[in-house]
DNA sequence: GGTATGATACCGTCTGGTTGGTATAAGGGA
DNA sequence: TCCCTTATACCAACCAGACGGTATCATACC
């Protein structure tokens, strides 16, 4: 109970960190900014972390462990076939495209995006939760190519990072345009390549 | 002469400026930075600039008309083919892929990303900037599209949109890994998209 | 009473922006 | 040709405010 109400504080540190960082980026955002989104003092802040730069990791690695729990109780991971898998990974993503900015963005590219040069701690937590989750879903990008593309080319990796590319490069269209319609056109797109991609290689393979 | 030579460190500010935000972002770029990578004073400074926001505003426009100029000089544009065009344009976006980051990097994307919520002036430039690239591409797009798949249900304009977002992720992965190898992978499978996305309607509408 | 936690008040530094001033070149009148 | 004025370009020094971070004190639970 109390040790509820003690980590009570630093939790909710971090998750007004994730937010607060998706709307202003890691430099603009004050660390007041963050202990009042977080209801909590400056004194509690420095009680939890060291430092800004630290509570900048601390938030990383908190992101990557909501999005592995958010991913791994996801309906798609129901589907037998890994193709059907990996198309219900990109729809339940296009289902995700809703409410404000700062709550579908991924805070791990928003932020590796400013501060790779400036902030090298930062920028390895987010290269290790944005290759872990990869990692994951590399895993039925080589099923589905064991299944319908065993010869094929490519790498299966390369392919979850073209993925990972797409929605990366959709969020930041969606800031810029502040519409989530084109970043899911995008998403539908990747859908259609996934298809094409395995169903090509399922031609060649039957056909010759 | 004087003319240019007063213009000069204008220009040379906002060169400057493209360099250090890219590498710093927006907000951590100090103006000091920004003068003192241009060799000039931050009196100098507030002479041909109003604000660092004004700056902002300037540099992507500044941008956009640089990247304008490269792709209109770029050898892509020789092909008849529209869809050579479009395989071209990734070919050389990849062939741009080299030297440290600041110098490949898309300036518009990573500073929407950083401000699209708190400097709507700097987010509209950059909407602005990305927007007319995309519609430059689009003309290829649609003239590949009447070509080879004329009653495929996407619009060329989604397709341009999905060609960008794959450049904006692939950079933020160069950036999270310090390296851009996997960047050229993302496009090699982009252009593998394009190659799909038109090969199968144009068999679709041969065969039936 | 001791330990983990939180609140208050404060400090040194840095940053965007201001001020007041100098140098150079162009025009204009005699 | 010379001087005077004006506009443009540039510069050094400074300022007020905000920021990350610290020191110190209060509380609550065991």
């Amino acid at each position: 109970m109390t040790t509820q109400l003690h980590h009570q504080s630093k939790t909710r540190l971090l998750d007004a960190a994730m937010h607060v960082i998706r709307a202003k980026g890691y430099v603009a955002a004050t660390l007041e900014d963050i202990c009042h989104a977080a209801g909590v003092t400056k004194g509690s802040f420095f009680h939890h972390f060291k430092s800004k730069d630290e509570l900048g990791v601390a938030a990383a690695d908190h992101f990557s462990q909501g999005a592995e729990g958010l991913f791994a109780a996801a309906p798609y991971h129901q589907a037998a076939d890994p193709l059907q898998r990996l198309l219900g990974y990109v729809d339940f993503r296009i289902s995700l495209l809703t409410g404000d900015l700062p709550e579908y963005t991924c805070l791990l590219g928003t932020m590796v995006q400013e501060i790779y040069a400036t902030h090298p701690d930062i920028r390895t937590a987010c290269d290790t939760g944005l290759s872990s989750h990869i990692a994951e879903l590399t895993r039925d990008i080589e099923a589905a190519k064991q299944l319908y593309a065993p010869d094929a080319p490519f790498s299966a990796e390369s392919v979850g990072f073209f993925m990972q590319s797409v929605l990366q490069g959709a969020f930041i269209f969606a800031k810029a345009k502040q519409d989530p319609g084109m970043a899911r056109k995008s998403l539908s797109h990747l859908r259609s390549f996934l298809e094409l991609l395995f169903a090509r290689h399922k031609n060649e393979t039957v056909m010759g």
